[in-house]
RNA sequence: CGCGGGGUAGAGCAGUCUGGCAGCUCGACGGGCUCAUAACCCGUAGGUCGUUGGUUCAAAUCCUUCCCCCGCAA
């Protein structure tokens, strides 16, 4: 099969590695272009981008795909199918049907549940017991198109969306490359997402870092690991600005408010949360410092004021 | 040169403004107490104060060179 790869983030680069590793004629990968990422003026390549670079593949950065931008390299390659996990943008219906299959996605969601641009995120946000991986066939809507092939996979307590991003990574890969053969062979059969169904899992916002410490812990719990790494769940404690990573749930204290720091020292920090459940919080990262155990932090830093906000 | 914080014992920090014995909370190690413990008490070890040069009787502290880490913003 002749694939046209379309994707930018980590998981992406994953699939693409797995497509070629299976020996599949990659004519080309398209990715976003490098943005500046880091402090200063420095931009970086997507690790699609990186990983293509290193194999050998064409890579096309375009800036949009309106007006035909792809037309010529379409033409060029001439895909049997064009491949797409996280690539950021929303492809014009030319691109769509352009190739002999069509073209089909890699969407980190069991869908219908948690369309869109941040399905783990959400997923672990709203703490949900399991998610997985379904590949489709792609049509003008918003992940709406006729699912193929899906992969379940647990939600640990734990996950966050770096690891759990992994794990999909990790059943994606494969379930991908079996719905190529089902394609190839003609025996892939199309079901219709079933509508009724459907959530939608907009992209994070920076603003969404915010705690609120009224809800329950488990949701905290959930919210501040489906943000991590970015953009990382912030609270403020003694008026500096951390971070919060790894929580755990930590039981309940009938008497707490709250926002109440509960504990703070070497065993770490624990505060109150909605309906007396207690959170603790595994790692913290002050504005301009290192993440690092919260108990380490605390150590050298006792409370002026037992809130966080 | 986008804005900003930081580098001091294994960890986290104070001390820097106003130069004057290298400190705090932990951890580690040794001992003690306790029915017991993540508790408590006594003690020990552990530092090139990121790096370069300078000012000074004296520099973690003031001036200077470079390196590294991180927050914001994207």
């Amino acid at each position: 099969m002749r694939i046209l790869f379309m994707g930018t983030p980590d998981i992406a680069a994953h699939v693409l590695e797995a497509i070629l590793d299976a020996g599949h004629e990659v004519t080309a990968a398209v990715t976003k272009p490098d943005k500046p990422r880091d402090r200063g003026k420095k931009s970086a390549p997507s690790e699609v981008k990186v990983l293509a670079l290193s194999r050998g593949i064409r890579v096309e950065e375009p800036e949009t795909l309106k007006n035909g931008a792809l037309t010529p390299l379409l033409e060029e390659t001439n895909p049997d199918v064009i491949v797409v996990v996280a690539y950021g943008k929303i492809l014009p219906e030319s691109v769509l049907y352009y190739p002999k299959y069509g073209s089909i996605n890699v969407h980190a969601s069991l869908l219908p549940r948690y369309r869109g641009s941040a399905p783990i995120q959400r997923a672990i946000m709203g703490c949900e017991k399991e998610t997985g991986v379904t590949v489709m066939k792609m049509d003008k809507g918003v992940d709406t198109g006729d699912a193929l092939i899906s992969a379940k996979v647990a939600i640990s307590p734990e996950d966050t969306t770096e690891t759990l991003t992994k794990k999909l990574a990790v059943i994606g890969a494969p379930l991908l490359l079996n719905a190529l053969e089902l394609i190839e062979s003609g025996e892939a059969k199309f079901r219709k997402q079933n509508d009724a169904y459907a959530t939608y899992a907009p992209m994070i916002r920076k603003e969404e870092s915010a705690v609120d410490w009224s809800c329950s812990a488990e949701e905290i719990s959930a919210r501040i690991r489906g943000l991590d790494p970015w953009p990382a769940a912030e609270a403020e404690v003694d008026g500096i600005r951390l971070k919060l990573f790894r929580p755990r749930l930590s039981g309940f204290c009938a008497e707490a408010q709250p926002g109440t720091v509960v504990t703070a020292g070497k065993k770490g920090l624990i505060v109150a949360c909605g309906g007396g459940s207690l959170l603790e919080i595994g790692e913290v990262q002050p504005a301009g410092k290192k993440r690092m155990p919260a108990a380490a932090y605390f150590n050298g830093k006792p409370l002026k004021e037992n809130r966080i906000r």
